[in-house]
DNA sequence: CGAAAGATTGAAGAATTTCAAACGGGGTGG
DNA sequence: CCACCCCGTTTGAAATTCTTCAATCTTTCG
């Protein structure tokens, strides 16, 4: 029986999509004109529908995911069986790769949040274009190295910081990345952020009005908060 | 003035020992022999006393180190000072890629445990190696999801789990290490242990001394633990 | 409009840290 | 070779942080 699965494309036939997809990527953007077609010939595009699952922890990975509209929510499960949000993938980002270079099988899952297209390049296919091209390797591994030192940095956060600290910084992260404002959008629903701060939805709720409390931030409608006081934040 | 830094020997006149070196570390071991000669003449060996740092936060990285004989532990600092054991680097693993390929800033400090022999390959000669024979990069990938994927799980127990699970779990995983033998030895004091698992050294001592109570494990002189039930510890 | 899911708040309880004190073992210097 | 000292370890008790459970409220979305 067939796994829920997206409406696919043959690549061949949305060259303009494609052209896009891949070019919106790190690891292939350095490309000339001539590789890029090459890559996009091997790829082809799949739409999920929200909710819809792009893989699953068990099953054999066979398929690198780049991610061109929308967005993937993906998690992990520890051994006890709890959920933990991992990361969430917007266009450029790209997945599927720890099962690629590993045993071949995936230990997250992958869920479509929206409606979201994403190109997929197969294993083999990709293999070939590495031992091709030796700079997108090279690429891949800049990717890897950096989310790598994420990785481990959370794991520090974790290990050394309660969670007031953790949900401060992760704050303090979404300023830097809306450049300018000092006011954010929550990327995910409070509960997400819990279970991707390791604590529970209670907590983060409280947290976040002890912070307001102490003229740290001011919590708007529709996931906005406004930092009034970005020093003050780091020093939690 | 100088930092305080190991020892050094030209890889040339130590063509016995950069063979086992070079050959030890799984990224290589797949070379032929004119390959791995090609690899051993850009690396040079160098050995550092029980104490003196590899490299530390901050600093510019310039090098693969791969480890010989000894062991290293790599730590990193929250950006509230406080310290988290990353893990222990043992002979035929690698470290400071991460810089490498990255922005070039070390992210951890790396200290020798004991007297320590490693391998350096300087960024630029590996930039070539890596282009020259693509099957190296397929390999650090492939050693580099192996870590993501570890750093991953590690920070989803930290987010779901509790203390004494965490600390069965790794038990059970030196467990794995020493096949057949029910006895293990921790590869660390539990001070470093503690902080390994984001917990204080307070803490671990009592856990285990629950552990005990429950029958689960028997603590033995010298690090060394007995399994007594190995399925009740994975249930804790 | 109404159901379902997410968010908030309170109160009780559990898990963990912190501080303090005492103990032990391994390594070093005399 | 022994004594001493330092550092890691253990144990206790108090304090803190966080979770859990339950009830209520809000928002979203069909």
């Amino acid at each position: 029986m067939e796994k829920t699965h997206g409406c696919i494309h043959e690549g061949e036939h949305h060259k303009g999509t494609q052209d896009k997809c891949v070019s919106l990527v790190p690891i292939f953007n350095h490309l000339e004109e001539g590789q890029m077609d090459e890559i996009m010939n091997t790829a082809r595009s799949i739409i999920f529908q929200k909710g819809e699952m792009i893989y699953q922890a068990g099953e054999q990975s066979d398929a690198l995911y780049l991610v061109n509209k929308g967005k993937i929510r993906i998690y992990r499960l520890s051994e006890s069986g709890k959920e933990q949000l991992v990361r969430i993938l917007r266009p450029g980002d790209f997945t599927g790769e720890l099962a690629l270079f590993n045993e071949g099988v995936h230990e997250s899952y992958a869920e479509a949040m929206l409606e979201t297209l994403v190109c997929v390049i197969k294993r083999t296919d990709l293999q070939k274009l590495l031992l091709k091209y030796p700079t997108i390797s090279l690429k891949i591994l800049s990717e890897f190295s950096n989310r790598l030192d994420q990785s481990e940095k959370q794991t520090t956060r974790f290990a050394t910081e309660k969670v007031e600290t953790r949900i401060a910084m992760f704050l303090a992260e979404c300023i830097d990345a809306e450049k300018d404002s000092h006011e954010i959008v929550l990327p995910m629903s409070k509960k997400d952020l819990a279970s991707y701060l390791g604590t529970t939805p209670e907590t983060v709720s409280r947290k976040l009005a002890d912070l307001e409390q102490d003229g740290l931030i001011k919590q708007k409608l529709h996931k906005k908060i406004e930092i009034l006081d970005l020093d003050g934040l780091l020093l939690v």
